[in-house]
DNA sequence: GATGAATGAGTATTCATTCAT
DNA sequence: CATGAATGAATACTCATTCAT
């Protein structure tokens, strides 16, 4: 899977074949066939696998509010969660930009279920729909605190515009300027918290 | 290549066959080999065409300094633009992913040169490089209506991270609500003019 | 087509590469997917030829009734169309064998439509139940002429029996006795006409 | 071997895998090895074994005369070893059409010879020439209450015919008339007894 | 300019067989 | 006796590209 991951956000899924994946597993290309029964399978097996990572590294507090000290959290995981899985994120904007794969995510992903807890249990409340609601209650709360030209339904897509910008920037700047990274953090967290 | 942008931006580049093209174009897939002398030259042309286009269209005053109405103006230039090129954005999208084809890109549209003016020519002053400097420029008179904690560069780079997510949002919402995203534009403005 | 059948005859179905039939009809296997989409409509349009020439020679009156010199004569006529298409018939007791094929062909001759003649029409008599039709019309007439054990669906089951026996016969014996095949055709002709 | 029969049978030799076969037979792959060296060998075990099972069921008497009770015996006999062991003789019609496995058959049951006795050895005299032996002195008897355009020759190879259609309709019709089938039987002995 | 028949290297996938444990 | 991980040759099918007409 690792081996996989790393061409598949190089190359691209569709320009990344088997062969090539089981040589440099250092393994058969029949062997890959035991563990993952098809490329799409075992495509599915890495997004399994780095979303459930992903979920546990970023699991906020149980109350379903977000505070402000929480909301800084968030954000600073955000950037150590790109930094440590950067390949993975690569493939997932791969996934996201392709029609037909969207789909296929969207599908494996509703936004009220998950990979592990197929029904609603607690730790539910960081898939996507729940991570709206809490950001939604949190720009509510902030609603005094804006100037007259805004709301907080269009801070709240700001925030979610400059997240995605920024975190594409992490996600591709191989060489990074780790202070002007902090600078940009830093700055995020002072516009919206 | 109407045409073959609009399955390479739906269906991906390499999912997307040349005689699907040459079917859907009227023509024989023998008959493409004339006009583009491969696959990958037709992808190039296509890019070519959008970019001058995209380019003469942005075109902004030649004096080399953005002022707060050619800001505005620009920030409005960009959304009419992603509207009107999006399956261009799209295949523009999914070609600064893969990592090889971002190289190929980078390439080709070298700081200071471009695909259609390979040398320095009137018109130069919008490549990637001058468009750095214009903002650059833009962010640094603004020095002292910062907030202690930014600074010019700190805040461009906010800018255009938000601008970034911003495109995304616009180039991957088939239904939009107009009225929403006029307010992002607005509050972009609103922010960084 | 020819070359395929001779294969898929004297190997099997599943045992005949696309390569080698490329190979033995002197073209690409790459060719062979522009004339047949796959293997299966390779088989699907070489039995759909046969099927074709054989109905053709089969015709038989049009009335709906099949009399003693009729019946003579399409003894006769199987003879010569069993040797003239043994390949093919090989292919079809092939397929008739294989549970999952039968479906297939099942599903493409349906009782009362056919290839050719998607509807009912003129010609449509020789259609497996018009045959069925036409063979328990006639052994009903010679109701009176059968000893009292039998009667005239029993005798019709052993006419297809005997006559199903001896087509294998003849479509598996490469070297043949033609003289004692005349006089076994003779002998079922003596039987049942 | 019971699983392996019921699926080479059903799904046809080339299309079962040795993998399915274990799984539905509840051991391991590599265990089917130590018990039949080859894919091939597991066929011939197979067919050795239900070969041996069938002469045993058919012994007729010794004295290499077939009688008349006999014969009857003997198509009676037919009627429950095909019944019983339909799915045999899918797999033996499969094999037997198949060109290459046919010669393979026929090398493997030499006229004289057999799979479990090599030599000669008591109850060889069922193996297919003596077969053909017993039933011409048989249809020999008969020559006088011959119709005038037959021969015993041609009176056995009707008989065998007709046998051989109606063996292949008890084979593979799944649900049976059984009345009718009995009056099929009848019939036959009623022409050849 | 225009066609489409023809090619062949490449791709995902299958499966009988082996072998270390 | 028993397992199943591992192999690799084989297979149906794809597609960018060429070229005679």
């Amino acid at each position: 899977m690792d081996v996989a991951l790393k061409h598949f956000a190089a190359e691209g899924y569709h320009r990344t074949t088997i062969s090539h994946i089981a040589k440099h597993a250092g393994i058969s290309k029949g062997l890959m066939y035991n563990y993952y029964e098809s490329k799409e399978h075992l495509l599915e097996a890495i997004v399994h696998r780095s979303v459930n990572e992903i979920y546990h590294h970023l699991d906020l507090d149980q109350d379903g509010i977000l505070s402000e000290i929480e909301f800084e959290q968030f954000i600073r995981n955000i950037n150590s969660l790109l930094k440590e899985n950067r390949e993975f994120w690569r493939l997932m904007m791969q996934m996201m930009i392709q029609n037909e794969v969207r789909e296929m995510i969207l599908k494996a992903f509703p936004a009220t279920g998950s990979l592990t807890h197929p029904g609603h249990e607690p730790g539910d409340h960081l898939y996507p729909e729940k991570v709206v609601q809490l950001f939604s209650g949190y720009f509510s709360q902030k609603k005094d605190s804006l100037t007259g030209n805004s709301d907080p339904e269009t801070e709240m897509e700001m925030f979610f515009s400059t997240l995605k910008g920024w975190a594409v920037k992490v996600i591709y700047s191989d060489i990074e300027d780790e202070e002007k990274n902090e600078k940009l953090i830093n700055r995020i967290i002072d516009l919206y918290k």
